[in-house]
DNA sequence: TAGATTGTTAATCGATTAACAATC
DNA sequence: TAGATTGTTAATCGATTAACAATC
């Protein structure tokens, strides 16, 4: 599995893989040509081959891809086998909805704390999960060797913490915050701008009218 | 204000200009050049005059962009001087979150109403916005002119609800739920993959590890 | 063996960067 | 006018698609 330089397009193709080869197993399909697998994902039989031999191949001439088989690789090459022990910062509407959601759904990932600023939350419990105050959050990272931190503040805020978060020996940050933060290179940050989501759409809707 | 095919790179650029943009109009910059404002943020100057002369020239030679009047060219071409009237559909955590965002936020989206399958909710407000039973939503788009449905409800209902949206004469989904959907061509879809995001930084940890 | 389909190289296409003439 | 910086063309780079030999 030699992965020298995999260019962030294909990167961003490996969940929708993983998400189909999910529900073709589940389905019961065991084998899946590139072509097969072309039309229904609605992308070219070359880009699927071209995308999974960044990775070696997974498949056989001949025969096409087993779908367990290229299921599992491509768990392993997204980190999926892997334990990932998160916290929550911001016990708001939107981080309690990722508690509820992430924890049940994504083996693998699970949340061991939640922190918010607001003292009236302090010692709630939400989907299972505690919320401490914010000062304990520090600790909590280095005591319960937390990898990522989901970011649910409002965008002071976020610059704040991410301060504090590169102190810490945490690996990532999923960033709901509506800022680009700045990090060490030891920690990855990806985020969620979901303003610049309802942007795009807000575009499409104006570009498709305009077809008059 | 020429936009013959407009890349979706240029495009996914946009709302990030737009930031920057705002954040800089709050801090009183008056005037910005392409090379200032590459520094700022981390991508080249050729590219940023490309991309705004994709829909004309808004600079000025010698002088560079005025901060104000770019905020708001972009402003227009994103579509954010229009009001658009939103209903969500699946009234749990993820989506009053996005209520209580997007409502104050984003001037210009507004949420009319709500819509739940569990009874216990109707009629309840959140931030404002009244909780209808799922039957009424196929009239109300109708009578109040929706152009964007929300869709966080699970993936099966939303396979079901976009069927129905679809012989509705609303104009976007925003949509949550981890599927692909499939819509007529006047129907505009952008997807929000919660899960798809935290498997890609899933992929930076393990990769950034192995750089060890 | 013949048919199918991968893995991989080569061709094309598009996006980014560089360069510079136009012009404020 | 001289200096600065855009708008735009040309060059480069990278990603996608096509083609086909390898092989199951």
């Amino acid at each position: 599995m030699e992965e020298r330089g995999i260019s962030q397009a294909v990167i961003s193709r490996l969940p929708r893989y993983y998400r189909y080869l999910g529900d073709l197993k589940s389905e019961g399909v065991e084998r899946i040509s590139s072509q097969e697998l072309s039309r229904i994902m609605h992308i070219t039989a070359s880009q699927i081959r071209q995308d999974f031999n960044n990775f070696g191949g997974f498949g056989q001439q001949g025969y096409g891809y087993n779908t367990n088989y290229l299921y599992d690789e491509i768990g392993k090459i997204l980190g999926l086998d892997k334990q990932h022990d998160m916290i929550l910062i911001g016990a708001g509407k939107l981080g309690q909805a990722l508690m509820n959601h992430m924890n049940l759904k994504n083996r693998g990932f699970s949340f061991r704390g939640a922190f918010d600023i607001d003292p009236s939350l302090n010692d709630r419990e939400i989907a299972g999960v505690r919320i401490y105050p914010m000062e304990q959050m520090r600790d909590f990272i280095s005591e319960n060797n937390i990898d990522i931190a989901v970011l649910t503040v409002p965008k002071a805020a976020a610059i704040e913490i991410t301060q504090v978060l590169s102190e810490t020996p945490i690996r990532a940050i999923w960033n709901f915050a509506h800022v680009d933060l700045t990090v060490p290179d030891r920690i990855q940050v990806e985020s969620v701008h979901l303003q610049d989501s309802l942007m795009k759409l807000s575009y499409s809707i104006r570009c498709n009218e305009e077809k008059n």
